[in-house]
DNA sequence: GACTTTGGAATGAATATTCATTCCGTATTA
DNA sequence: TAATACGGAATGAATATTCATTCCAAAGTC
């Protein structure tokens, strides 16, 4: 028997949002997926909304730190890229349900205005990045919230592919997107 | 008062369907939207999942045509990625419920066979493109998956960006957006 | 140490609510 | 007028939420 109640609801509440989405995941699904009674959920959370809530501003904050910390501010652009697009495919690769979880939820309508701001504020870090890089001459000048499309966006659909089956990680892989994500966002 | 009662459903349907889920959209719904009784819809539809389906169907055929008439097969591969890759923002800005809808929905449990198998197609085709310009030696040696992924991860979310207001189109920014999508996948 | 008390955690059956679907009286059309 | 389309209230199933009860570990008592 677990013992640590709430941390066995996060992870069920994940995978089967992720998998189901937030409307298509019932509370007693949760329940059973957690081994505990529906009841005991709500000895946690308020009700469905504050689970979501809660899980995502969680899942989102994981994510923001493992993205953000190390980073070699010092560095060339070109290798703070490096470091932000391998964080960001560890962190996907590592823990699928969260990454997509987060994607399927952000801009949700049950999402209160603290996630959204969580979200904002992990967006606005990697903004700053992109408009040091921009300044230095070395990125593209397209609005910053464009080359986050260019490069976040292959990697959701990337990720998802893993997950069916349609498509093999290997290191070379890797390498090869990088590369790919860099070319579309640098001047050349 | 309308005319076409099952063109006003597969509206609203789509609407609702692309703004708050297949889960997060009830048949009332639809209903006040499109100005029917809720009745109505079943004279139209066997039941939701029935409607869900036959307007995925719909919309992904849409979407193939807009993207498929007029390629031009002989051109070089450049000028084949410069038409679809127009047609694919064109379809986007024009047909913004229907683009979302469909990326939201792809994949969903609750799509029959024949929804896949049309999905499919579309996906076989543009297959197809990137692996004559793969043999004619322009374009990266990644799975063509990838390749997709490249290309139109980005797309979904600017089109979302450009829904919220975040991102304002302007021809340039397309201009900008289709030479960073070929950098991406163009062997250099 | 054995026994009792106690308070919070956990449960899941019961309740309240929402939803997909049906049904039937009315309106429209041919 | 007969046939068909329509609307929206009615129905029953599914779902979120509550709550009376059980369980259990730790504290208190002898």
């Amino acid at each position: 028997m677990s013992k640590n109640k709430q941390e066995d609801v996060f992870e069920a509440a994940m995978q089967l949002f992720a998998e189901r989405g937030y409307d298509g995941t019932t509370i007693p699904m949760i329940a059973d997926k957690a081994k505990v009674g529906a009841g005991t959920i709500y000895r946690y959370f308020d009700n469905k909304e504050a689970l979501v809530n809660s899980l995502f501003t969680k899942c989102v904050l994981q994510f923001s730190e493992a993205i953000r910390s190390d980073l070699p501010f010092h560095s060339t652009i070109r290798e703070q890229f490096t470091h932000i697009f391998n964080r960001l495919f560890d962190f996907a690769r590592n823990n699928v349900e969260a990454f997509l979880f987060i994607n399927s939820h952000e801009g949700g309508y049950y999402l209160d205005d603290h996630s959204k701001e969580t979200f904002n504020d992990f967006l606005s870090f990697i903004i700053g990045v992109i408009e040091k890089g921009q300044e230095q001459g070395f990125i593209r000048s397209l609005p910053s919230c464009a080359l986050i499309a260019t490069v976040y966006g292959p990697v959701v659909m990337l990720v998802k592919m893993m997950e069916t089956g349609e498509l093999t990680y290997t290191e070379d892989l890797l390498k090869e997107l990088e590369e790919s994500s860099w070319n579309a966002i640098r001047i050349i």
